[in-house]
This record gives structure tokens, C-alpha cells and sequence, in this order.
RNA sequence: CGGGGUGUAGCGCAGUGGGUAGCGCGCAUGGUUUGGGACCAUGAGGUCGGAGGUUCGAAUCCUCUCACCCCGACCA
């Protein structure tokens, strides 16, 4: 490709509200240009560094004997009531309707499609397993698209789904695409980490994450150096330390005016925070909630809605709390009637409380569950932080930011149940398939990537999906001998099969050598009068300081060696 | 949806006591240059996001509206 003809160009700035790395280069690379909010067109050089993401995921996930198929983007409306998840994933969900009026949606995930495909295709085991997957285009209106291609609502994405007869088949599946995608980030060079996740949205009993650990990632890991557990955030489980195990006094009020807070309020009795108990009040699909959990804790808004089992969860408004005749910052579960009230187990680790007496003013001493209150559920719904113990092992936890770079479920039945995909299994009894989902978001991927590799000049792609391997830039580009001579290297370097890109702009090598900085293509070769002279041309890797002369003799050959030896280290 | 912010030339930005719209980059033409974003000259390019209003006169003041960015609740 000769750089004078490729659509796009680099650009010094971009505007300034743009924040992250990945944003900001892939604009100035002139790689995407934004259409709408979340909503990015390609251009050539983004282009080609996505279709090689896809097809080094298309090439692992051949290997497992996944089958690529097409499915549409289009799906009615209808089969998203049938599954029932047009509830859960509401607004996000775009919709629309066609001439007759009927209702239609733009597929944020294609599991209902499939299930109802493989529904009338397979009717007994030996169908069985099956791995079908696509690379496709994918829509939803996210709350807020960010990022550049970290977020966005028109998103391409790999997903496979895989239909099994046993628990142990799923299981088998489940660890064929987690090895499948270890390796697709190894060939990406990216350093990824597979935790416990919520499923969310999408459903499902077991779930992980791959996370690249960096610090712009939007996700939360907790994980534990010394056993190796890690989980996101809003799954990780921790070791609640029990306090405070004296036996249980009776009840007191005390005055405690002006304390809000817990910090207040256990400073002015004089407990610590875990001795105390914390009041949050939520709106869950429309039911007044009353969460209680230990002073020292926070909500896990994830966990709590798994536990509620209800798809909008938000903080209660004051006039909310107010109506139900809630005095806030005294409030306590002490008294409460007609309300329902969850509370996190922590509350059973320790005694003696201090809660709020729902009086302006007063607290209670030495509360304690169950004597002095009545909860409806008591479960985990506390949020996980760096330091608390583990669970597993009892050493510290830490934490890391992560940008989620592929997702996995174990789905089970629940669809296949909804939407009809029963199969006899080998005992000659109908069941409901098992089924599984896993999915990479590419253009996520390709930000991700840059997010890991960059410098102050720009990308630095990983070889194996650079836009072009080798970046041939002439210097002096009216002098004809160079002229004649780049000429005579690049066709030479394309005839050896080498995905060159030649800058022949008239261009200064300041220009020239920032692009290819700016561009991120792994090998920089140079001819200029200078290297001329010697009969030689200079190379440089990109992600190296260092730069040497090669004779200009046999160069497309040593080229495609040097690339080729490249590429072995990296596998 | 809540909070913060921005819309002026292809891109990045200036521009309010209301009076002829500017700078840098880029672009075009000619010339000089060529190892880390060169220089000179000339030139093209704008209904100041949109609608309404105030005024003799609005990028500037008022009202409404749309779009986009950033921070929070959601996800590949």
C-alpha cells in the first residue's frame, strides 16, 4: 500500500476531551472516525487490524471444532418475549418496527436465535455437542458509550454457543473455549486474566471473566496473591472477620443527636465501625427495600439484585424513604413493619449493635439479630475491597482495574427450556439442551491492545495484528535514485509476500518516521541518499530503540526472515 | 437518568461593554528544502449546532431545542 493513497490521515491533535489512550490514538492514527455516540466507522487501517483480531479468534475457535454460521441482526420482538430477557435487558434493547407494525429488535446477543435454530435441527443426543458461533455486529443502547471502542452501542462480537446433552458435555465445552481464548490472547500478546464473574443480564449459573489488568480498565479485580482466587468485584466473596463475641446485653436507647453517619455515630458512642449496623434503602422494580449490613461493609448492588432477583435496582429517593415514615440516619430493621428488609450475613458476626432507634435523635446499644429484629433474607450482599481476608486461603486480598476482554457462561437450561430445544438424551428421555455462551468483543479488543501497548509516539501493535508488518519510508523522495530505488524495494518486499506500507509521500523524515511511530508498525526500513551510499537500508522495530543497516542485496528475503523469526518468539 | 462541560473553516482552538469572524495545523499553487512533525510567497475554505426572541444591528444577550464529551448506575 502506498501511504499517498490510503484513506485516513494522521492528525496532531484530537479534540481534548477525549480521555483514553486507546481513543485518542486510534483517532489520531486515523483508524476510526466517529459517525455518532458509540458509533465508529473503520477506516482502512482499523480495518485490517480488526479483521486479523477476528481471524486469529476464528482460527482458535476452529480448532475446538466450533462451526462459523450467520445469524441476523434483525430478530422479532417476539422471540425476546418468549425467552422473557426482553425484561432484563430493557432499555438497553433497541427496537423497531416494520411496515406492518410489527415489533423488531436489533440483536444485542444471538442466543434466542440460536436456541430456536438448533431447536429444529436437533432432536436427538447424538446431534450432540454441538459449538456454533459468529462474528457479527451486534447492537445495544448502553446507558453511556465511552471510551472510543471500550464502549460502544454497534459493536462487533464473537460468540459462540454450545449445546450439550450432560452437565459433564458443558463442562467439557466450558474448558475447551476457556483454553481457546487463553490461547487467543497469548497470539494477541496480551496478558489477560480469567476470574469468577457475575452473569448479569445475559443469565446463567457460572461465569468468567478475562480481564487485562491496566489501569484505565473500568472493572474492579479482587484477587488473592497467595491462593490465586480472583473475581470481579461484584462477585468476589471475602472472609467476614467475626467480632466481638460477648454475650448479648440488653437493649438501650441512647441520645445521639446530629449523627448521620456511621463514623459519627460510632465515634460519639465510642465502637468501632464494625459495631455498628448500616441502613441503605433501595427501590427494586419498584419495591421499597430496607438493606441492612455491618457498619464496616459496603452494599454489593450485583449481589444484592441476584439476591432480589430483580432487574432495576437503585437507591431509594429521600421523599421515597420519607413516605414509608423512614427517619434517615437513625434509621434500624429495630421495629420496622411492612417493609421488606434483607440483610447481609455480616450481621451474624458480632453482637451487641448500635443501629438507629428510626427516631430523630436516638440510637439503640446492643442490638442483636435475631432477638431484637426480623429480616426476610440474610445472605452475602457485601461488596468485596483490597485488604479484606480471603475467603479460600484467609491471606489479604488485593485489588486491579481490568478492562473485560471476553466473557464466558454456563448457561444451562433456562433457555433452552423457554424456547422449546429439547433433545432425548441416550437413555431415550426428552430434556432440555445445556447450553453455553461465550463471547470476545473485537473492536473492544483492538482498543484493549492499544490500551496495553503504546508509548508518547503512538501504537505499538503486536505483530501478529499490525495493520502492515513493514513500514518503508523514503527520505527524499525527489531525488531520483531513491525514488527508483524505494520503488525497487517495495515491489520486491510485496512480491515476498510482505505487507508493506510505502510512505512515498514528499514528506520530510521528521513526518514520516512520527507516522510510522504514530501507526505503530512493527518494522520501520529506511532508505535514504544516505543509506544509499552503502548500498544498504536501515530497520528498526518499532518497540526498540536500536536500529541497524542491511545490504540492500537480497533484502525482501532477510525482511520476510526477520518477520518470520518475529513471529516464532512471539508463539 | 443525575452531576459537570463543549458546540465558531477538514482538525485543534481564540473571540461578550452587541457593530467588517480570527489563529495554528491541514488543504491548493509556485519555489527553496529533506535523518525525528522544514521554510517563503500566494490562495481557497464559515448561513458561528438548530429554532424563536430582544435590538437599527447578535457568534456575543434571553428562551427553547439538538448533538457530542467527561464522572456515576449497565456490559463484549
Amino acid at each position: 500500500m502506498r501511504f499517498s493513497k490510503l484513506f485516513g490521515k494522521t492528525s496532531r491533535q484530537t479534540p481534548a476531551e477525549v480521555e483514553s489512550i486507546s481513543h485518542r490514538l486510534l483517532l489520531r492514527a486515523g483508524m476510526i472516525a466517529q459517525t455518532a455516540s458509540g458509533i465508529y466507522s473503520y477506516l482502512p487501517l482499523g480495518w485490517r487490524v480488526l479483521k486479523k483480531i477476528e481471524q486469529i479468534i476464528r482460527e482458535e475457535i476452529n480448532k475446538t471444532g466450533g462451526q462459523e454460521l450467520m445469524l441476523p441482526v434483525l430478530q422479532p420482538f417476539q422471540l425476546w418475549q418468549q425467552s422473557g430477557r426482553y425484561i432484563s435487558f430493557g432499555e438497553s434493547l433497541f427496537t423497531l418496527k416494520d411496515r406492518k407494525e410489527h415489533d423488531l429488535v436489533l440483536g444485542p446477543t444471538h442466543e434466542e436465535v440460536i436456541t430456536e435454530l438448533v431447536h429444529r435441527y436437533v432432536q436427538s443426543y447424538r446431534d450432540l455437542p454441538l459449538l456454533l458461533y459468529q462474528i457479527q455486529t451486534k447492537f445495544r443502547d448502553e446507558p453511556r458509550p465511552r471510551g472510543g471502542l471500550l464502549r460502544v452501542r454497534e459493536f462487533i462480537m464473537k460468540d459462540l454457543y454450545s449445546f450439550d446433552i450432560t452437565e459433564d458435555g458443558l463442562d467439557e465445552s466450558y474448558k475447551k473455549m476457556a483454553q481457546a481464548y487463553k490461547n487467543i490472547y497469548t497470539r494477541l500478546d496480551l496478558p489477560v486474566l480469567m476470574v469468577e464473574a457475575d452473569s448479569g443480564a445475559i443469565g446463567g449459573k457460572e461465569s468468567h471473566e478475562f480481564m487485562l489488568i491496566t489501569d484505565s480498565g473500568e472493572d474492579e479485580v479482587i484477587y488473592c496473591s497467595s491462593c490465586g482466587y480472583t473475581a470481579n468485584a461484584e462477585k468476589a466473596q471475602f472472609a467476614k472477620a467475626k467480632i466481638n463475641t460477648e454475650d448479648m446485653l440488653p437493649l438501650e436507647e441512647v441520645s445521639t443527636p446530629g449523627t448521620k453517619t456511621i463514623e459519627e455515630v460510632a465515634s460519639f458512642i465510642g465502637v468501632p465501625a464494625n459495631q455498628t449496623l448500616k441502613a441503605v434503602f433501595y427501590s427494586a422494580d419498584g419495591e421499597f427495600t430496607f438493606v441492612v449490613i455491618r457498619g464496616d461493609m459496603e452494599v454489593n448492588e450485583t449481589k444484592l439484585r441476584n439476591a432480589l432477583k430483580c432487574s432495576e435496582l437503585r437507591l431509594a429517593t429521600d421523599s421515597e424513604v420519607n413516605e414509608v415514615g423512614i427517619v434517615a440516619g437513625f434509621a434500624s430493621p429495630v421495629g420496622i413493619k411492612g417493609i421488606r428488609v434483607i440483610a447481609d450475613d455480616s450481621i451474624t458476626q458480632g453482637s451487641n449493635f448500635v443501629v438507629g432507634a428510626n427516631k430523630m435523635g436516638y440510637h439503640f446499644r446492643n442490638a442483636n439479630y435475631p432477638r431484637d429484629f426480623r429480616v426476610d433474607l440474610t445472605t452475602d450482599i457485601a461488596l468485596a475491597h483490597a485488604g479484606y481476608d480471603c475467603s479460600k486461603c484467609g491471606n489479604k486480598l488485593s485489588s486491579a482495574r481490568g478492562i473485560e476482554v471476553g466473557h464466558i457462561f454456563k448457561l444451562g437450561t433456562f433457555l433452552s427450556e423457554k424456547l422449546g430445544a429439547i433433545s432425548l438424551n441416550s437413555e431415550g428421555i426428552l430434556q432440555p439442551i445445556i447450553m453455553g455462551c461465550y463471547g470476545i468483543g473485537i473492536g473492544r479488543l483492538l482498543a484493549a491492545i492499544i490500551e496495553q501497548s503504546h508509548d508518547d509516539k503512538g501504537i505499538i501493535w503486536p505483530l501478529s495484528v499490525a495493520p502492515y508488518q513493514a513500514c518503508l519510508c523514503s527520505l527524499c523522495m525527489d531525488n531520483s535514485v531513491v525514488a527508483s530505488a524505494s520503488e525497487d524495494v517495495y515491489q520486491k518486499l510485496k512480491r515476498e509476500g510482505i505487507e508493506v506500507l510505502y510512505d512515498n509521500r514528499n514528506e520530510s523524515a521528521g513526518v514520516k518516521f512520527n507516522d510510522a511511530d504514530l501507526l505503530g508498525i512493527p518494522l520501520r526500513l529506511t532508505l535514504s541518499p544516505r543509506t544509499l551510499k552503502k548500498q544498504s537500508i536501515e530497520i528498526k522495530w518499532r518497540a526498540e530503540k536500536e536500529f541497524q543497516l542491511l545490504p540492500l542485496d537480497n533484502i525482501a528475503s532477510t525482511v520476510k526472515t526477520l518477520l518470520g523469526k518475529k513471529a516464532n518468539l512471539l508463539k
